[in-house]
DNA sequence: GGTTGACCCTCTAGTGACTTCAGACTTTAT
DNA sequence: ATAAAGTCTGAAGTCACTAGAGGGTCAACC
């Protein structure tokens, strides 16, 4: 197993990350900076991986970059309860519960407006009708 | 059925907006400026208030202002075919189910997470090791 | 008639989470 | 040797709003 240090360039590539988007968790302190090489290169360690694949997950999950910075702060300090922790992932997944609610609503909407609009021309056409004002709004 | 024009108040409140998102559309070019009152205040009319209900339908169901946009000038040509509007919403069901599938995921791991972190301390709890990354990244 | 409070106006700046750009240096490949 | 690709910093741009400063206007109650 390989330990040496690799570059902004590689760590992106192993995460799936912009090269801008690390240099950017750096600037707002989610991701700790790297020692640097000679040349003012950034060399990355097995830990800066293992974090910034955290952060990606959880970022992928929809936590906010908050949310993030103090799931990390948890982590660091292991003798603690996991309460907190806890709480943080249950709120989030109120959320994507939210989401998951909104998104198939979104979707029953939208592909029963799709099927409505064959191949008529527009003013045939369901959709823009679909998304018009209700008329209730309108007393 | 009245048509006096009403103030921007009105409007927000007919189509659930707030008056500076009024004014940001507008400030946007997806709203038409409207008439003005002597006093400079913005009179609108029954036109405004299907067109930002449209706007706010097509907003809540995910569009971009961008797709918001298109939708609008298809809708104004109301000879052609819908066939561009049916591609512009078809590509956002895709995006939609993109999106489900990955909520769906989350939500299986996020919960996962909660049940293993009953009641232990933060060294015992499986949060973290969750998202630590995936040892294929690391090849 | 005065004043309180709810409206309305414009313009500017702030938000979150990046992304893009300008301008310069270094490393790698041909 | 040279060109392409990678890296650096710092500042500005993006999206879709949201909030604030600093002002004018209007309806109503005392």
């Amino acid at each position: 197993m390989s330990v040496e240090p690799f570059s902004i360039g590689k760590l992106a590539k192993a995460t799936g990350t912009k090269v801008e988007t690390i240099r950017y968790y750096e600037s707002v302190g989610l991701l700790a900076p790297p020692a640097r090489t000679k040349n003012n290169y950034r060399a990355y360690s097995a830990q800066h991986l293992a974090r910034l694949s955290f952060i990606r997950r959880a970022r992928a999950l929809g936590f906010s970059i908050e949310q993030v910075q103090a799931l990390l702060q948890l982590a660091d300090q292991k003798d603690i309860s996991c309460k907190a922790v806890d709480a943080i992932a249950r709120e989030h997944l109120a959320e994507i519960d939210r989401k998951l609610r909104d998104l198939n609503t979104l979707r029953a909407e939208l592909s029963s407006v799709i099927v409505q609009c064959g191949n008529g021309t527009i003013s045939d056409c369901r959709i823009i009708e679909t998304l018009a004002p209700d008329p209730a709004a309108l007393r």
